[in-house]
DNA sequence: CGCCGAGGCGGGAAAATTTCCTATGTCTAT
DNA sequence: ATAGACATAGGAAATTTTCCCGCCTCGGCG
């Protein structure tokens, strides 16, 4: 599917506000209702665009802690790796993780009510799968934070 | 602002899915409109629940690249911070930014198109703001990604 | 050069949803 | 037990989504 320069304002306007009517986006790409509709909806089907949610203060609600987890693995075997991912899926507090290249095998972002609930997570994470070396980087400040892509 | 069970009933489901009617939620939650809307309307207010927004396809948009930065800094005057935060609030490849405790300064989330962007928004980087060491993690595959909070 | 077909566009109408009001119910503290 | 504070259900009005239809534009083709 190809993207041309109105559906990636249409995008744009989603990503900076999802709740608008159809009208507003309508307007604010300089269209009209009917092909605004049809571009999100050949979207949605397309995948590009996905689900749809809120943002939500963490801080307000309790999780106060945020770790980056740097983890160096020896073990590079398909079953282990099927392993740590399964562990990775089945915790919530585990907001992000990629497999990297180089160096460090795989970066986690956990988000936790405070240091002592991260402590938990992380002795029930080695219990679970053996790692080489972990380092954990705490989080003081959240100096940016956004979901929206440049388009 | 207190959050009761509820709430956080009501919450997760928006986290979940927020394009869903408020029939829908109060369903889900086992109540009925009026009241869900009430505390929809509350935690808005409160700021608990804040934007709205749509999960696109980064892969599909051409955003191939994710890299996370470490950073160290030798300098630490306001002055220098002020202008290190301003060039990653400018930067819409940055997506996430924290200042850290210990060691390293700073972690960020960049999204680029390909490692020649990353290259280009680096160059940038260092000549806006000076930083003592930077060490780049590329992202080889994103195994997990979520932005809900476990309630 | 004109014609034809495909596809996007705008208007509008029906269905669904949100928003808000009112009356009723429930729980707590004294 | 009772008053007060607050949450709830139902429903009505306004807004929004969804979808249908006729029109216009733009490409290829005779």
């Amino acid at each position: 599917m190809k993207i041309d320069a109105t559906d990636r304002k249409i995008l744009s306007e989603l990503q900076r506000d999802a709740a608008q009517s159809l009208d507003e986006i309508a307007k604010a790409v300089g269209s009209s209702k009917t092909p605004v509709w049809n571009r999100i909806r050949k979207m949605r089907e397309a995948g590009i665009i996905g689900a749809q949610t809120v943002v939500l203060d963490a801080e307000a609600l309790g999780f106060e802690a945020t770790f980056f987890v740097l983890i160096r693995t020896s073990e590079h075997e398909a079953d282990w790796q099927r392993r740590f991912l399964h562990a990775l899926q089945a915790r919530p507090e585990v907001q992000e993780a990629h497999r990297l290249a180089g160096d460090i095998d795989y970066i986690l972002k956990v988000r936790v009510k405070n240091a002592r609930a991260y402590d938990a997570f992380y002795q029930a994470l080695i219990s679970e799968v053996k790692v080489h070396n972990v380092t954990a980087l705490l989080s003081m400040e959240q100096i940016k934070e956004t979901t929206a892509l440049p388009l």
